[in-house]
DNA sequence: TGGAATAGGATG
DNA sequence: ATCCTATTCCAT
């Protein structure tokens, strides 16, 4: 976590000042760090002491062209402040990674330093020596001495060593920067600028498992290497399993970290057995380079006329745009009746009149058609921010789109920070996916910022969505969004006919979760020639291996929830929150029994069953172990190209895809999910639903949907099987409203995790006292007033997060919630200085708010 | 006694 | 966060 405040600093003399969002290289402390402008004032603040304040020692970006434009920076102040975020952070995650420098000095030793190392290492010199070197302010320590030996022995020839390893030496020298600038003004060393330094610091160490004994089978050369240590075993597998999974068997050491802290550590035994091997490397390639076999370059809606709810929507959004001002609104229109052809023509105006827009996905990766028909109508003109793109792709768009050559960008939610020049438009795909909140660091809902950006750009913001979020919703009805709905599809073809089969009479096949109805139609749209999507919630083979004689069944060690799941694959158990790995026993481990049997299934065991069921059909499963990047890509492209009749995934499929040959479309478990502690469980559900039976008879022939469920009279599946997203919004409006929670509430939830659980519970403890005092004084001040509420923010807890451990560390939430976000807000903001971390070691604690959270685990 | 682990404090 | 200093801890 970055410090959560500003720092002061003097323009020197001869700089020109520099504008809010330029970078500039300011001292702080012994370091030096590239630092972003967030105001330029004349005079002094109050809390500013002229005395202490130093200079600015650089300008990064050259006057008039700031890394951030203006409305960047209030949008990264806003963002800090409506999130509880620390500023440095937001900024930080505003700008492309390597835009931040790290130290690019080098040193090298003078001759009168190389002398002086040469002296010392010669026992003869070093013993006679009788007046010992002395710094300008004091004697030359040992550790001094050491130092200068460092450099000299590092530097290759004038190169010299880059002053950043020098602080990473074994062992440490103690305050060697200051050491270093000590022997720079006794003109031992130089010290200079590395201009290379940016291609260094884009690489990053990259770890591979290697062929050598793979697989288990030498069991016993493994150990003589790996040694007794089960984390050494653990980073092991995990490498091993990346290897046989992802696409790419390279992962970078920041990522490994993640799951095994003591990597460091951990890696050189195995490297020196050759188990694993690193190198070097850039990030990961560029997945869109690979065609998913979708139609090459072809925008066949170009020339199509409109339907005429297209045309009033694209009419009513031109006249927005137009205008000026800022404009917000909610396009709500049933899958497949085109709103991808308004984003487009809509952004084509723009383009027209020399505006930029940005347009948000929910995850890239899922939809490569979209991106593919931007750049079919626009060319050269969109640029593609995704995951995939390595540091220097990444920064290399960042500068096309600042230098206003790629006016139109499309990305996942972090786009929302590309800095399109005269940014007309913000187009939200998809508004209600989850996935436009970030759940880790700054927990921004990037469909939020957009309306923040749009307005203080004076843009026109779409937000689209079959199945709308009741926030979205919510402000359509009440007029602080516009609404435009599109009712028909612009081919004349109906909606999928959704057929719900209650699970309670019509019992599914135990291994392959068909019932009888559902085998059937697969059977019939295979024997058609027709393709299939079948969606089950859980990836794995199963959600773990249970003891049939005493019941018991494995859990993570370092996390509480019932998360690991066995992989046939490799025969593992893998825990689904923190990634431990570790082999499925072979006997239940509390009562020794052989006789384990698997849980409830997942699609990995699922498509096995239905492969050995229905001999013929051919299978295909997509989930996040099978696919990733590229590997996720190439799989939709055999799909697509009809090499299985049957796709069988999890919700990634659900996206956007658009697959000719579907349709049948079925849920094996639609009510699964509908048991979280989760106020948005039902939303979800219904979206999940509706957004898959879009998925049916896409193509030339009608399509059917087989929703199987245990509760079909659940108003999430009712309400889907009739397409009735209004009567589903206004039922599950009056539940939140008489529960208090969002859309008519506000939540703000306070997190508290740290590996000592008493250190938690008292911090967590601690916060929710605070909360409650302020919230007194909130009833206090409001008792004299009319209104009769009872306290305006309720505040739960503390109480154990729903998984209340994970990777060892414990963890705590309290909740505030309130109808209005005055009161919150101002308890937020008081709060806010009371969060961070707080203690040290083992008993360190981290609290962070998380401001109109998605979900509650 | 000296170096390592650890707590507290400041950074402009 | 990261760096620096003071303090405690612990083995030699």
């Amino acid at each position: 976590m970055a410090l959560d405040r500003g720092f002061t600093y003097l323009v020197p003399e001869d700089m020109a000042t520099p504008e809010a969002g330029a970078r500039v290289l300011v001292p702080f402390g012994a370091r030096v760090l590239v630092g972003v402008v967030r105001e330029a004032k004349a005079e002094f603040g109050p809390d500013d002491d002229p005395a202490k304040l130093r200079e600015l020692l650089e300008r990064v970006d050259p006057p008039g062209r700031p890394a951030l434009s203006l409305d960047l920076v209030r949008l990264c102040e806003w963002i800090a402040e409506y999130y509880v975020a620390p500023v440095g952070e937001v900024y930080r995650m505003a700008l492309p990674g390597m835009a931040m420098g790290v130290d690019a000095r080098r040193a090298r030793v003078s001759a009168a330093g190389q002398a002086l190392v040469d002296a010392e290492a010669s026992p003869l010199l070093s013993a006679g020596s009788e007046d010992a070197p002395a710094l300008a302010s004091r004697p030359l320590e040992r550790a001094d001495r050491r130092l200068l030996e460092a450099i000299a022995d590092g530097q290759t020839g004038k190169k010299g060593v880059a002053v950043a390893t020098l602080t990473r030496l074994e062992p440490p020298i103690p305050a060697v920067l200051r050491r270093l600038g000590e022997l720079a003004q006794a003109e031992l060393v130089i010290v200079d600028r590395d201009e290379a330094k940016d291609k260094q610091a884009r690489r990053e160490l990259h770890y591979r498992r290697t062929d050598r004994l793979r697989g288990g089978a030498d069991e016993a050369g493994i150990k003589q290497i790996v040694g007794r240590s089960k984390q050494r075993r653990g980073l092991l597998d995990y490498l091993e399993l990346q290897a046989d999974t992802s696409s790419d068997p390279w992962v970078p050491i920041s990522e490994i970290r993640g799951p095994f802290p003591r990597a460091r550590v951990l890696l050189p035994p195995l490297l020196e057995g050759g188990l694993v091997v690193s190198e070097s490397r850039l990030r990961a390639l560029d997945a869109f380079d690979l065609d998913d076999g979708a139609d090459p370059g072809a925008d066949g809606s170009k020339g199509l006329t409109l339907t005429g709810d297209q045309r009033r929507a694209l009419e009513g959004l031109r006249a927005a745009f137009e205008a000026g001002r800022f404009a917000s609104a909610l396009l709500h229109g049933i899958t497949g009746s085109g709103k991808t052809e308004v984003y487009l023509r809509l952004i084509a105006s723009v383009i027209e009149a020399g505006g930029g827009a940005i347009v948000l996905v929910p995850e890239i990766a899922l939809t490569p058609q979209l991106a593919q028909r931007f750049r079919a109508r626009f060319g050269d003109a969109v640029a593609v921010l995704h995951s995939g793109l390595t540091a220097q792709q990444r920064l290399d768009a960042w500068e096309h789109i600042r230098a206003g050559e790629r006016p139109i960008v499309i990305g996942a939610r972090s786009a929302i920070f590309a800095p399109v020049p005269k940014l007309r438009v913000i187009v939200v795909d998809e508004e209600h996916d989850g996935s436009f909140k970030q759940e880790e660091g700054v927990r921004y809902n990037a469909r939020d910022v957009a309306l923040v950006r749009g307005r203080s750009l004076d843009a026109v913001v779409v937000l689209g969505s079959a199945t709308p979020s009741l926030e979205s919703w919510r402000n359509a009805r009440e007029g602080r969004l516009a609404l435009w709905s599109l009712t028909t599809r612009p081919t004349p073809r109906p909606l999928p006919e959704v057929e719900v089969v209650n699970l309670r009479e019509h019992l599914p096949d135990p291994e392959t979760l068909l019932s009888a109805r559902l085998r059937q139609r697969l059977l019939d749209t295979a024997n058609a020639g027709e393709q299939s999507i079948l969606f089950l919630n859980r990836r794995g083979y199963t959600t773990a291996l249970s003891c049939k004689t005493c019941g018991s069944f494995q859990q993570c060690p370092d996390c509480s929830a019932p998360s690991m799941t066995y992989h046939l694959h490799r025969n593992r158990l893998m825990c689904h929150l923190c990634g431990h790995i570790e082999a499925a026993p072979s006997h239940c481990l509390s009562c020794g029994s052989t006789e384990l049997e698997h849980g409830a299934a997942g699609t990995e065991r699922v498509e096995v069953a239905i492969a050995a069921a229905l001999p013929g059909v051919r299978m295909l499963r997509l989930d996040r172990d099978t696919s990733r990047g590229k590997a996720l890509l190439e799989l939709l492209g055999r799909f697509r190209r009809r090499e299985a009749d049957v796709l069988i995934g999890t919700q990634m499929l659900s996206k956007g895809h658009d697959f000719p040959g579907v349709t049948l479309v079925g849920v094996l478990r639609a009510d699964h999910g509908l048991g979280l502690p989760d106020f948005r469980a039902t939303e979800r559900v219904f979206q999940l639903l509706t957004q898959v039976a879009g998925r049916a008879g896409r193509g030339d022939r009608p399509g059917r949907v087989v929703v199987q469920t245990w509760a079909p009279d659940h108003p999430a599946i009712r309400y889907a099987r009739t397409h009735d997203f209004e009567g589903f919004a206004e039922h599950e409006l009056e539940a939140r409203a008489k529960s208090g929670n969002p859309p008519i509430g506000h939540l703000a939830l306070v997190r508290i995790h740290g590996t000592d659980r008493r250190a938690v519970d008292a911090r967590a403890q601690a916060v929710a006292d605070f909360a409650r005092a302020l919230g007194r004084r909130i009833v206090l001040a409001a008792g004299a007033s009319a209104t009769p509420a009872s306290a305006p923010v309720e505040i739960l807890g503390p109480v154990d997060s729903p998984i209340e451990r994970i990777n060892k560390r414990h963890r705590m939430q309290v909740l505030l919630r309130a109808r209005s976000r005055r009161p919150l807000r101002w308890i937020l903001d008081h709060l806010r200085h009371r969060l961070g971390p707080d203690g040290r070691g083992r008993s360190q604690t981290v609290a962070r708010v998380d401001v109109d959270p998605y979900g509650l685990l």
